[in-house]
DNA sequence: TTGAAAGCGCTAACAT
DNA sequence: ATGTTAGCGCTTTCAA
């Protein structure tokens, strides 16, 4: 059954529908738009030769004649983290429900890939950008952008778009103040590596604020290797000595489910009961965080709403029925506590030197 | 800080840099296409001519004349299964190393959405179009895309275009002959509810033929509703009643990890020790089915190779450096054997009746 | 109700 | 080495 792939023709075009059909180009594209007043009959055999021929429509001819396109770009740290991928999917749907297409850009968290990622999509010429995440201080983005198009920031915030997200200093707070009130007092913040998107600096703030109001010490733990080794303050230090070590924590805010998955499985590698000697929570309320197996505690965002809400957002900017100042939804966040999270070890500040 | 957005003016055009650099349209072009032949001295006041104005490229209408553009189109079942996400972002990558952009469509298996996303993606004129998954026979695609562009099936099977799979028949048939020899003789094959994807059509086949090949019975099982319920041959049954009641499965076969992943949730729930009382086995080999928790016994599919050959075959036809008849590559698979995977309880043939 | 003509921003012969 | 010109496939006045 494997036949050659035929010699490709250059595809009709309206002209050749309208030869076709013995009407002029205009027409056929009024039928094509559904234009009003165009005589039944005529519709009619301008579709015939529609069909015949296997016509379709050229959006980038048309594009470029009405200065707009209906294609947004999506900025996407890592498609494989399982929350952008579920937010990634939510707004692809939701957008083109309302009629636009999507055009993804995977930035793997680094400034220069989505800097280039910016200016394809903008040469492309779509009509808005979303961003699920940016990489660096988004100075640069910024300047690619512009103010050349209208853009909407997702689950994280800048000032030069509208923004759509939970308060990400706020929920962090109250996840670590969570986990202070069941006793922890020494409580590491797990984040991806070097590099700092703009929810991670966010959440590592609203940690940092909760563990200073109570009087604490915060550690901010960045993944070297990823399941073995951290580097806190500069230094690279084995997460088994973070976990047990002299002066152990006994509690960890994973800045995303992702990452405290992995503390969780570091976790049961070293021997430590979760959440009897080590607790842990989350951040995103990915799919996986409810199974039984991993029962994580965590902050959910409401992806659906986020995605719609955002989606809602830039379609009103494109199409100008959205004026004015920049908007910044604030949607609530809810702590979910599953079975990661539990009173601290009663032994707690003995280990402490 | 929350300026309202500045009236957007319409960008440069190549136009407007000629006339600042006191240059033709054609020599802009030539800089900007990096034409061979351009005085040094006028390369650079049309460099600094585009830099004064913030010109950027307008793709469209290049595309327009040049006839071809340079997207190509990724069809994906469900963006949400961690598989198909990973799969995303690689493709996502090597399209883009290679100077391709890429636009989705997910289609959630409905051969609706299918459809009216592959005409979206054919109206933009992408170069290309790539598989992930398909849902229904494949007949309305193939009418759809009528032999316009170049498309190749990862992961995935048809007569009508490249092929970059793993054979998931022969894979499916290793992992039901694992759980056979382990001394297994009711064996269920869990797969998503009504709708059928090309890969879950072979799979269902593997896992039947190996089952024949033993003389054993398959049991075909699909999600009705998610976690509670399933549906056996037409009729709708708990999940429970088949992992715990009498002539109960000892053994699972999922047609992927996400499926496989929920039967061991079911499990735990269930109270059934896993592998001890009931052996799982997935496939795809999800990041997540290797942390300890879950440990997942699956088939891996060799992902990146996958994606890279997938749009160099692609790229390759695009740009016509590859001609005849379509090709076939077939990737080798591997059986991870963890921890949800064990020998048949001895009791085994006495529950049943 | 339909058609003729101009033009969107760019490229690619072809002249110069 | 640079400029002139003619489109690419469509939409959109404006006339007929």
């Amino acid at each position: 059954m494997t036949l050659p792939p035929s010699p490709r023709h250059k595809p009709p075009t309206i002209h050749d529908v309208a030869r076709l059909s013995g009407k002029s180009k205009s027409t056929v594209s009024n039928v094509i738009r559904n234009a009003p007043g165009v005589n039944p009959q005529t519709r009619e055999s301008v579709q015939a030769a529609i069909a015949e021929l296997g016509y379709q429509l050229n959006i980038v001819a048309r594009q470029l004649v009405q200065q707009r396109s209906a294609v947004i770009g999506v900025v996407v740290g890592d498609l494989a983290n399982p929350f952008y991928a579920e937010m990634a999917k939510f707004i692809e749907n939701f957008a083109s429900s309302r009629g636009f297409q999507v055009m993804f850009c995977n930035t793997q968290v680094d400034e220069d890939v989505e800097l280039t990622g910016i200016r394809n999509l903008i040469e492309h010429r779509v009509a808005g950008l979303m961003f699920l995440a940016y990489a660096g201080d988004a100075a640069g983005a910024r300047h690619v952008v512009a103010d050349r198009l209208p853009v909407v920031f997702v689950t994280c915030a800048a000032d030069w778009g509208d923004v759509v997200a939970v308060d990400d200093f706020a929920a962090a707070a109250a996840a670590t103040r969570h986990l202070i009130a069941l006793g922890h007092r020494r409580i590491a913040y797990f984040a991806d590596s070097v590099r700092e998107e703009k929810a991670d600096t966010d959440r590592r703030g609203g940690y940092a604020g909760a563990l200073a109001d109570a009087g604490l010490e915060p550690l901010v733990l960045r993944w070297h290797r990823k399941p073995h080794t951290v580097v806190a303050e500069g230094v690279i230090v084995p997460v088994e000595t973070i976990l047990t070590g002299v002066g152990r924590v006994t509690a960890v805010f994973a800045a995303n489910d992702l990452h405290a998955i992995d503390v969780l499985d570091c976790a049961d590698r070293a021997g430590l009961r979760v959440p009897h000697d080590l607790s842990i929570i989350g951040f995103d309320d990915v799919a996986l965080a409810r199974i039984a197996r991993i029962g994580l505690t965590t902050i959910a965002q409401p992806k659906e709403m986020l995605a719609e809400l955002a989606v809602d957002t830039l379609t009103q900017r494109i199409k100008g029925e959205l004026q004015g100042g920049f908007i910044r939804h604030s949607l609530d966040f809810t702590l979910i506590s599953r079975a990661t999270t539990a009173k601290a070890p009663i032994d707690d500040d003995r280990h402490s030197a």
